[in-house]
DNA sequence: CACATGTGATGCAACGTTGCAATTCTAAAT
DNA sequence: ATTTAGAATTGCAACGTTGCATCACATGTG
């Protein structure tokens, strides 16, 4: 099939290619192959052109487990993923943005799942103490999440995904929340709505307080009623899925609503439309989309995006320029949010 | 906050915990510590408790780089993740699943993001020569699937999700895909249906075969028409949600759906309701689920569930006992399909 | 007392890599 | 021919672990 097979697969018997090999074949010492490999300048151009024709011959690549022993650097990066349910297929797109910005280099991604909310501190000291890993991304960061703390204070390289409110500086990409919310407030004060309402879940996250902030200064400008739903974290599926109907049997509901997460914007519309609301018409809703799900299903349906695949690849990027050593200060990126508007 | 935290914080300054510490501490030699910590028989009770005690104290834990070195096991699994949209949320499923079987073992879990599709020979190679894990869970496996054959040649330890038509046997663990095509087409006679159509992706997958066949078989017994729509695989959301209002324009449209991607479905159910059609009075529908998504925005739909949690799980705990040299023929199951039927 | 037997503990080499210190080589200067 | 500066290459130790071969010691036997 295909004409540029890798010839090393050395299903058995035949013995791994190391420096050592690279030596024999060249005739050279093990140390110059070594040295010349990562570009040894004192090398006579010569060896050095003979030195890399063999290890590309050879397919050489080097030992994972010699170079870590040696010099500490494990060329892992970790995924602390935590186990949330509000953006669905999150933990595809991120991981597949991440794999997507490692390919070609050295790096390996290890994903360490975490079942209980914000207990992974326990994580953290495990790469922390065990140096598991070259750095580590976190996602669903709160403003003081003990996390940052943590790593802060190791001065270990990692990257949030949010902001946070520590002093010191650190890498984080974070999505716009602020903006979100004032574009969905804007958005829904435009299609006419006089009383709205935003459904979230204080889920401790930075995102919330930012979003909550930015959404009430927002409506104050454009002079309408701005009520919250909090606390919707804590329920099912079903639970939201009766919020929404009770919404719905309400006289006094709002005319337009704000979600941030599209588990509980689907559980919202499935009562509300079971209630027999038409979403559009008596009340408009907004979300924030992370997945193709509620386009698929409404594709009428206006929405805000955040793209979770290009976050991983970002976050990555940042990760690595952190490990390198760059200055965090110029490690701190946001994402805007790209609106969906879909009806007039 | 919590009485047992782990005191080996270490955040600098102090030196990692070695071997060579506890001997240090113990006063016996290096080997005799290495020893004593595998479980060496012929040391006295007395210096193995020492040792043990000792190891406790300084909260040793045996570095992953020198193990590896010295005996080549990575004590790592790799997943190798299928972009497939399919599946909602699957990733995260299938991730919180194997992490969950290994937590408490010595075990990491590296993820590899496959871009295009069953082009994952490259991936596998890799694995291969670079003996970058001591183990491989693949997914969405098909019948001749290249990936396997390799493994199978390199005698290389690995549990796929789904089976194959190899004549040498391997572990795998896979969903009945047969029970769930025969459970949907009798649920669909049962309630009235003379004329049911399957909306399945040409995938390759061994599942595809294995559910296209039983469901012929199945509703030849029931004495039903059976059409199959095909080829769905390479359809976007958007144009799978056209095909579903043509269906629902259509007048010779089918009175019973089977559908085995939720995100099929979705798109289905979209263009089916936009067209007009009621599901469960004009049409009968019934999908495989693996996430929470449909049934909480419409509960009243049949669906058949596959445990993607459950099968991370399993297929982790084969993989395992696969490492450890147990014969593949002990390391294959299938796991039963769950049927929901919400009305009567 | 010399010797075998066993029990318990240890020294050493090796896995593959890197970085420093030390060495050889080349060619120019004396 | 001898010295010497610099260029080019190499030996050695170390990272943390394991397993084999060895060793020290006490006890029992002839």
């Amino acid at each position: 099939m295909s004409s540029k097979t890798t010839t090393n697969n050395m299903a058995s018997g035949t013995r791994r290619v190391t420096l050592k090999t690279i030596a024999e074949m060249t005739g050279l010492s093990l140390s110059t192959v070594s040295l010349s490999l990562r570009g040894g300048t004192t090398l006579k151009q010569e060896t050095r052109d003979k030195v890399n024709e063999a290890a590309k011959a050879l397919g050489y690549v080097p030992d994972r487990a010699g170079v870590r022993l040696r010099t500490g650097k494990t060329n892992v990066i970790a995924l602390v993923l935590d186990g949330s349910e509000d953006s669905i297929d999150f933990a595809r797109n991120m991981i597949q943005g991440i794999g997507h910005a490692i390919a070609g280099t050295r790096y390996h991604l290890t994903v360490i799942p975490e079942f209980e909310r914000h207990n992974s501190t326990e994580t953290i000291n495990y790469i922390l103490s065990n140096r598991t890993a070259d750095g580590v991304i976190i996602t669903h960061t709160g403003p003081r999440d003990p996390r940052v703390q943590m790593m802060i204070d190791a001065d270990f390289p990692f990257v949030s995904h949010g902001r946070t409110e520590f002093y010191t500086p650190h890498a984080y990409h974070d999505f716009h929340s602020e903006d979100f919310a004032a574009l969905a407030v804007r958005r829904l004060a435009g299609k006419g709505c006089r009383d709205i309402m935003l459904v979230i879940g204080d889920d401790s996250t930075t995102n919330y307080h930012n979003i909550v902030t930015s959404y009430r200064k927002e409506a104050a400008r454009a002079g309408i009623e701005a009520r919250v739903l909090e606390g919707t974290a804590k329920l099912s599926p079903a639970e939201m899925r009766s919020v929404g109907m009770e919404l719905a049997a309400d006289p006094n509901r709002p005319d337009g609503i704000i979600s941030d997460s599209e588990m509980r914007t689907i559980a919202l519309v499935g009562g509300l439309t079971e209630g027999g609301v038409t979403l559009g018409r008596e009340v408009q809703l907004i979300y924030k989309q992370t997945s193709g799900i509620l386009p698929t299903l409404f594709p009428q349906m206006d929405s805000i995006r955040e793209d979770v695949f290009a976050a991983g690849g970002e976050l990555t990027r940042l990760l690595l320029r952190r490990i390198d050593g760059d200055p965090v200060k110029q490690l701190q990126t946001l994402a805007e949010p790209q609106p969906h508007w879909r009806s007039g």
